[in-house]
DNA sequence: CTTATATTTGCCAATATTTGACAAGTCAAT
DNA sequence: ATTGACTTGTCAAATATTGGCAAATATAAG
């Protein structure tokens, strides 16, 4: 599994019966481009994620939720301490949460 | 809070009474960049982590899960689906390890 | 007020990373 | 053998990050 938003984005587009071709230049890439990005080779920019999501006809917050995971998962895919981490980091977004209400 | 890493290394520091003239030195760099790590406006590269541990006699471990709380907290800070996202990374991270075994 | 020391800040060139564009490649169907 | 869909490799261009230096600030001491 190296793309968790790839791979979805890859099915939903399947599911529309839509080419790499169709759907590239709406998002104003060739189709290597997107390939590469249905692979997980490479990323998306995080403000065509709205984007994709209506050409595709699904949740953008599905898609963002996806895409925030696969940028996660490379920080810490090889460390031993990846679950420490994560545990961390989500106690900190819950202070800073808590700070802005 | 900006930089978890940072301040922890910032406080173990004093408490060895260091100076940041002392400590730069062994990690090859001038005080202005250690100044900026400490503060989060830098990185340290991770490689460097278990020798910064070691001048400050702390736990590697520690520090590598900050350093890397800290890249994660980068990535979703602004994020509303920041708590969603890593759900799924952790699962992915969980996943992996079951694969590994 | 001047000096000394520690830290911080701003700037920008150097380095590293990511992306965009294109050409050539594979694969399957016909 | 041709066509259409997708993939892969390469490399220059665009972006992002870092390193190094000089100047600025802060604090304390004389």
């Amino acid at each position: 599994m190296n793309s968790q938003f790839g791979e979805r984005i890859r099915t939903l587009r399947e599911k529309q019966h839509l080419y790499l071709r169709q759907v590239a230049p709406l998002l104003e890439m060739d189709t290597a481009q997107l390939s590469k990005i249905e692979k997980g080779l490479r990323q998306l920019k995080r403000e065509q994620i709205p984007i994709i999501a209506e050409i595709l006809k699904a949740s953008s917050d599905e898609l963002m939720t996806l895409w925030l995971a696969d940028q996660i998962y490379a920080v810490v895919k090889d460390e031993k301490l990846a679950h420490e981490a994560m545990q961390v980091a989500e106690r900190n977004i819950n202070l800073k949460k808590k700070k802005n209400k």
